[in-house]
DNA sequence: GTCTATACACGGATAGAC
DNA sequence: GTCTATCCGTGTATAGAC
C-alpha cells in the first residue's frame, strides 16, 4: 500500500552515502522508463537493471523487490502531481487561476510524459495500490476545491459548471497528451503537438468558464 | 501486425458449426475482459480459459496463441470504434452533429468500459500492434472530418477550433469515464458518474462550438 | 474436440564467493 | 557492495491418450 509513512526510506534511517543516494536514484529513473512502457507486469527487473548500468543482484540489493521500486515511483509521483492542484489560490481571479492550471498541467505532459503514463497504467488497471490515496488525499483536495469553486460561481466570478467534472476535463484533456501520445502524433502526423494544445485548451476552457 | 485482412478467420475458410462459433465468442468474450483488467503481458490464458469455462489446452485449439487472442479482439474493436465518427452527417446541423458524437462517445464508454481500457492499454503502451491503423485509417478519417470542419467553420456555423485537436478533446473527455474509472468514482465517492458527465460534457461542447 | 501431463522459457529472488 | 550461479514459481505452448 501507498502513502503511509511519510519517508520512502523504509524507516531504518540508514548513514546513506552519496554514491548511495546516486544509484538509487539511477534505479528509480530506470524503473520510470521501464514501468511506464511496460506497466508493472510487463516491467523486468532485467530491462530496469541494465537501464540502470546495474547487475540484477545489485539491484536487488538497493531495494529488495520489484514492488518496492514501483511503489517508491508512485509515492514520488503524488507529490508533484498534485502540486499544480495545490497553487491554485482562492483569492486570485477565478478564470485565470484555473487557466493558469490547465497550462501547469499540460506543461507537465510535456516535461514529464513517463510519468504521466505510469500514472495512467496504475488506473486503467484499477489502480490496485494506489486506490486509498485516491479516497483519501485526493478525494479531500478536491473537495475542497470544489468549495472554491462553488463560491466562485455564487459570486458569479466564474460561469457555473459542475466543479469535480471540471476536474476531470481538466486532467483528462491535459494528460490526453502524454497518455495517447503515439495516437496524437499519428493522426497529427507531426512533431510537437504541444503549441497547439495550449492554443486549444487554453480556447476551450476560457469560452467554457467565462462567465 | 492488424488491418491487414478483412475477414479475422486465418483465410481457411473451415466450415464452422454453431457451437464452434459460440465458443470462439466466449473466449473473445473473457479475453476482453481479462486483457482490458491486466494489459496483454498482465492476462494470462490460465484465466481467459477458466473465464470462459474451457481448459487452457482447448483454449489453444480455437486460437493458437495468446497473441492471436488479443489481435482478434484488437481488430474487432476498431469496426465499432470508428463507427460513430462514420456516422456524423456533413450535411446536417453543425453543433448538432458534433454534439450527437460526443453522446455517442460517452454512450460507448458506459456501454463498453472494456472496449475503452483495452484500447487504452494498447495506446498508452506505445500502441506495439496497433499503430499501422492509427497512421492508416484513423488519421484518413481524422483527416477528412477536418475539412467537413473547416468548412463549417469557414461558413460561420461553427465557432473556430482546431479540428484535430478537437477530435482529441472529444476523445480523452469521453474515454476518461471509462479508462478513468475508478478515479472518477474515488474523487466523486458516487455510483453512476455517467448523468453528470453528460450534462456537463453538453455544456462543454455546446459553450466551446456555438459560433 | 477435449482432456492430462509435460516440455520449456522467462523472470523474480536468493546463495555465497570475492 | 558487487558479482556468478542458481533456485523455483509461473505461464505459454505442445504431446499424445481418449
Amino acid at each position: 500500500m501507498i502513502g503511509k509513512s511519510a519517508s520512502g526510506q523504509s524507516g531504518k534511517a540508514a548513514p546513506q552515502t552519496r554514491i548511495q543516494r546516486a544509484k538509487r536514484e539511477a534505479i528509480l529513473e530506470a524503473g520510470l522508463t521501464v514501468f511506464s512502457e511496460a506497466g508493472f507486469r510487463g516491467a523486468t527487473l532485467d530491462r530496469i537493471a541494465s537501464e540502470a548500468g546495474l547487475s540484477k543482484p545489485n539491484l536487488l540489493y538497493y531495494y529488495p523487490s520489484k514492488e518496492a521500486i514501483y511503489e517508491a515511483l508512485l509515492r514520488g509521483l503524488l507529490e508533484t502531481w498534485l502540486d499544480p492542484l495545490q497553487a491554485i489560490d482562492p483569492m486570485g481571479e477565478p478564470v485565470e487561476e484555473l487557466l493558469g492550471y490547465v497550462r501547469r498541467k499540460l506543461q507537465m505532459s510535456r516535461d514529464f510524459p513517463r510519468q504521466s503514463r505510469l500514472f495512467a497504467n496504475e488506473i486503467v488497471q484499477g489502480a490496485p495500490r494506489i486506490m486509498p490515496v485516491l479516497e483519501g488525499e485526493l478525494r479531500g483536495m478536491v473537495d475542497r476545491l470544489a468549495m472554491v469553486i462553488e463560491g466562485w460561481i455564487a459570486e458569479g466570478r466564474l460561469a457555473p459548471v459542475d466543479p469535480r467534472h471540471l476536474m476531470f476535463s481538466v486532467w483528462s484533456l491535459t494528460q490526453h497528451y502524454a497518455d495517447f501520445d503515439v495516437q496524437v502524433r499519428a493522426v497529427l502526423n507531426a512533431d510537437d503537438p504541444y503549441p497547439g494544445a495550449e492554443t486549444h485548451l487554453e480556447l476551450l476552457f476560457r469560452r467554457l468558464l467565462t462567465p
